[in-house]
DNA sequence: TGGTTAAAGTGAACGGTGTAAACATAGGGT
DNA sequence: ACCCTATGTTTACACCGTTCACTTTAACCA
């Protein structure tokens, strides 16, 4: 009934699911500014625009699934970056910056990630991103009332910088981004409990 | 030639310009979740179409006169807030609670004010807002450099958190708000320098 | 005062969008 | 061999922002 849904075969003009995705993906670098139309999309793959809603219900579900993609590029980004850093509060500190460099990087992917409506309730499976951010809270903070203020304060920190960066609203300048993510400076009164644990 | 523009006579059929910011300003806060859009506006205020563009170059412009209006109730508020608590460090912190209700209030304004382009170098008149911010920090800083870093931060965080609220992403919650932007905790090494000048 | 002129508003049209409905086709399982 | 269902197409609708050619109106100046 319901061919599995990622599969990578061929049907009959190829995965189109797949190819709308990717495409999505690649109009999303684009330098155009603006996320790219349904029908667009349709017309690069090669398939009439209706044909579109085989895989999803409507445009905002394609926009959805790029949005997912987007979150997966983000966090596996920030956990490298993390781990290039040797973890602790230093990884820490590198996954706010990768964070802020991930939205200047693809602009349009970032603010299509947080844009298009999200139904707040929905908990989905913990994106990557937020997994990362909990864990190096929890390893920073003293308690884990004050770790969850801490996350979210970060969190908000450097969305806020990626934000009004993206907007014009803020020199986009390397130095500044690490002059304002400086966890010794925001959070100073953290960072010397469990710097890893061995 | 050029009749004033921002007269507030009656000529044709009314003040076009202002009526379709005033009822686009009204547009912005209904339950739609979505700003209006041209010929949407120009029916509410009886007009055809093309009307719109007498007064405006293009969609563009009318969303940026919309902004500025914006803009200029953002500060607005921000500085009743800041008197309110009788200035200083603590009207400080009452500036950032102003900035996140404002855009709970007002989410689809906010997110014009914000989300449609600006071109970067352009140096408009400096809006009430960063200007309170920049003389609120200068009061709590140490040195200038820190001050406007101090400011940066401390607006990103207000703007961050009030869009991951808007997004769903974190549930809206006055005391975590409250929580989130308590600046003895943000900063907790300032503060001690000029609580006001008398 | 009366006429000219430029500002302000109109209507039709174009290409674009997202989406619905009815129809076509292919390909695999019984 | 057949039919069913997943996939894709065609046509159509309502909306959008914008352009063009046009009419109306009001204000200014001779």
């Amino acid at each position: 009934m319901v061919t599995v849904s990622t599969s990578s075969e061929a049907y009959h003009h190829g995965n189109l699911r797949e190819a709308l995705v990717l495409e999505g993906l690649r109009a999303l670098e684009g330098p155009d500014g603006k996320a790219p139309s349904l029908r667009e999309l349709s017309r690069k793959v090669g398939v009439s625009p209706t044909a579109v809603y085989r895989h999803f219900p409507d445009k905002q579900a394609l926009d959805q699934a790029l949005a997912r993609e987007g979150l997966k590029m983000l966090g596996s980004e920030q956990a490298a970056a993390a781990q290039k850093a040797g973890g602790g509060a230093a990884g820490f500190a590198e996954t706010g910056r990768a964070y802020v460099r991930f939205a200047l990087a693809h602009p349009v992917l970032f603010r299509l990630m947080f844009t298009q409506g999200k139904p707040v309730d929905k908990e989905e499976p913990v994106d990557e991103a937020r997994a990362l951010l909990i864990a190096n809270t929890r390893a920073l903070a003293s308690n884990s009332e004050r770790a969850e203020t801490l996350a979210l304060q970060a969190w908000s920190i450097a969305h806020g910088i990626a934000m009004l960066m993206l907007d014009g609203r803020i020199p986009v300048d390397d130095a500044l981004i690490d002059r304002m993510l400086d966890t010794k400076s925001l959070f100073p009164d953290q960072g010397s409990k469990s710097e890893e644990s061995p």
